[in-house]
DNA sequence: GGATTAAGTCAATACGTTTGACTTAATAAG
DNA sequence: CTTATTAAGTCAAACGTATTGACTTAATCC
């Protein structure tokens, strides 16, 4: 009678979904390749010039793209490029970290409208979750002064947090957070915004930013390490962030490896809390500018810890090459510029690998994103291109 | 003017792609749950009892589905099932190892139909390919005189091989197949079968036969550890495998990992070739059952193997989970059974990691098909997986 | 100034899913 | 035993979306 529940199957699709995915095609193509006609469009999409009229027709109506100036090149009647229209959609992001929390509202092609953060105190979620909604309120407010559509357009709220996530039994170390991931976050903030809300970890949320606006622009197959306070691996497979079963996928600072003997994991020695520790900084205190300062003054002990998290940089790098075989490997972090410049090149010579061929389009192992915000920005760019990138699941009917 | 050549974007899609992916979605639920009537389809699928009962009456018409006998269960009209007919499709898999080639025919349900196999010397791939074409024929032959309607119904050649692919300046040590990796492999075996031909590595194709088959089936993230002549993982990730940017995903063989101060790659140490090594086989012999002879007799070289192995594995069982976050790893190989029960037995227990959680369905690490003929079993997988699994790609309209 | 080329539109058509009413066939309740 | 209820499955019309081929427009080339 209802032991239909354990039939499984995946989901069907109908026009509607049919139509959703070509424009979705059609949006990503002018994201990727900035404005393009719509003779253009049918020849990059497989699509008919009447398809693509029509979609474009339809999104034009939505106000999520616009035509531009006629441009005359060659012979035939001249085409109109259409490019996307930044206030056709907006998202706020939120990044939950260890000590602070960062919200950001961006447009539609990524442009960053407002800013906000915030202190987190130790006291766990319950106070922290009052503080984020204060933080939420203020930016909205602040994005619905600069864009009066904004919040009509709001397509939603992307968080990101340290993972690993849904562990039973885990030990509130300092290096976890697991009272964060026990409180129900994700149901208090939908109900606290009214907003659909996503969750990532923040090595997924960093790989999601360099995906929409970064270095794996246009990639189908990157993975983003991500050094902060810990270290995470975001996985872009087949053109898709891809989370694991559990959400948990690229958790690359819990893999155990040989340190003389002893098996540490990564995030011990190549993070910025590792880092902290080197140097006898309070991660609690404003630790960004404290290591701008020493990296800047060329302290020593940026040197000592550089050379030996490059070492196991250098070994993460090979592992996703070999595991993932991605086109490119991208370094960002929530660090200065020039301490993750420098790391970067003591990273090389990468250890060879699979990812060592001639003519490589893109490099091996390129820095993308080093900026406090880069991880906010990924947590706003999710509702983004959950809404509007071309995906299996958004061709799905339903359920229901 | 042909500028259009370095627009990126995805493909659109239309009525064809929709129709073509409910068709597959109804051919999965049956593979995976067995018969279903056509309302518990529509139930499943999420589409309307009409469009399933439109879609199953092209698939009876086209020869993949049948009606079984009524059933009734409880109040309202009997229900009449629906389920696969091993006779709607046919596909041969094509292994391609280093001392030998095997070939298989397997209908669409996976019954193996017709094995044969043939030594390969080292003579290359120009006097091998002679060899394998004469296989292929005699399978097609055999099976041809078994089903009469094998013929038009074959939907595919699928190769395994052993990785890695596309390497430029591979040293040709024993350990990988640089002379057939040049050889025009592919275009020669399409040409002389006529067939559709598609290329996975072992491990990859492994993975395709447990979740087709084995312990993968109905599971969206698994990775399936093969031991073969090297190790190699096989990685089912969202419901599709994942083959990386230029199919050498899951190359784990050539992970380094530090062993005592060197590193050295993981399939030096846990691989049948260096059991082959451990024992003083000559893996051009008939080294299986020369192992399995040992591993019956409990001659003490195989435990120490087994010792050594086992902790290599449980380090890359801990890899795997942490970078992939399956809902299961899978161990499978072509070495005796017995061989293989042990060395899971080993690997326990596996160490601390994400995948540790209370209430898990499927085990962390499970035993998949210890049989010489698993790898070609999955490359004959995968041209009916090409032609029949619900996959993004194919609702995308083709170029041109 | 006419031929050619390319962008884009128009109107009719084809394809596949959906909808709602209907039929069939079973069990459950009175 | 009769009637109500439930569920499977069908029918035919409607709907949504992409396609087709002819047509229009507007530029460059010769």
């Amino acid at each position: 009678m209802d032991d239909f529940r354990l039939v499984r199957a995946k989901s069907g699709t109908n026009q509607e979904g049919t139509s959703a995915h070509n424009q979705r095609v059609i949006l990503d193509a002018l994201r990727i390749n900035g404005a393009l006609s719509r003779a253009d469009l049918a020849r990059a999409t497989n699509l008919t010039k009447q398809t693509v009229s029509n979609l474009v027709e339809n999104l034009e109506r939505d106000g999520l793209v616009r035509p531009q100036d006629v441009v005359r090149k060659g012979r035939g009647q001249p085409s109109t490029p259409y490019c996307l229209v930044p206030e056709g959609a907006f998202a706020i992001g939120l990044q939950i970290d260890r000590h602070v929390t960062r919200a950001i509202a961006v447009d539609l092609v990524g442009n960053v409208l407002v800013r906000a953060e915030a202190k987190l105190s130790t006291d766990g979620p319950a106070t922290g979750v009052r503080i984020i909604l204060g933080l939420i309120e203020g930016v909205r407010r602040d994005l619905q002064r600069q864009r009066p559509q904004a919040e009509r357009r709001l397509s939603g709220l992307g968080i990101a947090m340290p993972g690993p996530f849904g562990l039973d039994g885990a030990d509130d170390d300092e290096w976890m957070m697991a009272s964060w991931q026990a409180f129900p976050l994700l149901e208090t903030l939908a109900a606290g915004t009214g907003l659909e809300v996503g969750l990532q970890n923040d090595a997924a949320a960093c790989a999601t930013a360099e995906r929409m606006l970064g270095n794996a622009r246009g990639l189908d197959h990157a993975v983003c390490i991500y050094i902060g306070y810990g270290i995470g691996a975001g996985l872009i497979l087949g053109g898709e962030l891809y989370s694991g079963a559990h959400g948990n996928a690229g958790e690359i600072g819990m893999a155990l490896f040989s340190d003389g003997g002893r098996q540490t994991p990564l995030e011990h020695r190549a993070s910025m809390a590792s880092l902290y520790q080197h140097l006898g900084i309070d991660p609690a205190a404003d630790a960004y500018h404290a290591v701008f300062d020493l990296v800047e003054r060329d302290d020593p002990r940026i040197g000592e810890w550089i050379s030996r998290a490059a070492t196991d940089l250098r070994w993460a790098v090979h592992l996703v090459e070999t595991l993932f075989d991605p086109q490119s490997v991208i370094l960002s972090g929530g660090a200065s510029e020039t301490l993750m410049r420098r790391l970067l090149a003591a990273t090389e010579p990468l250890l060879p690998s699979l990812a060592e061929r001639k003519g490589r389009p893109v490099p091996r192992l390129q820095l993308g994103m080093t900026d406090p915000w880069a991880v906010a920005l990924g947590a706003a760019a999710e509702p983004i291109g959950r809404a509007f990138e071309p995906r299996f699941s958004a061709i799905l009917k339903e359920r229901g």
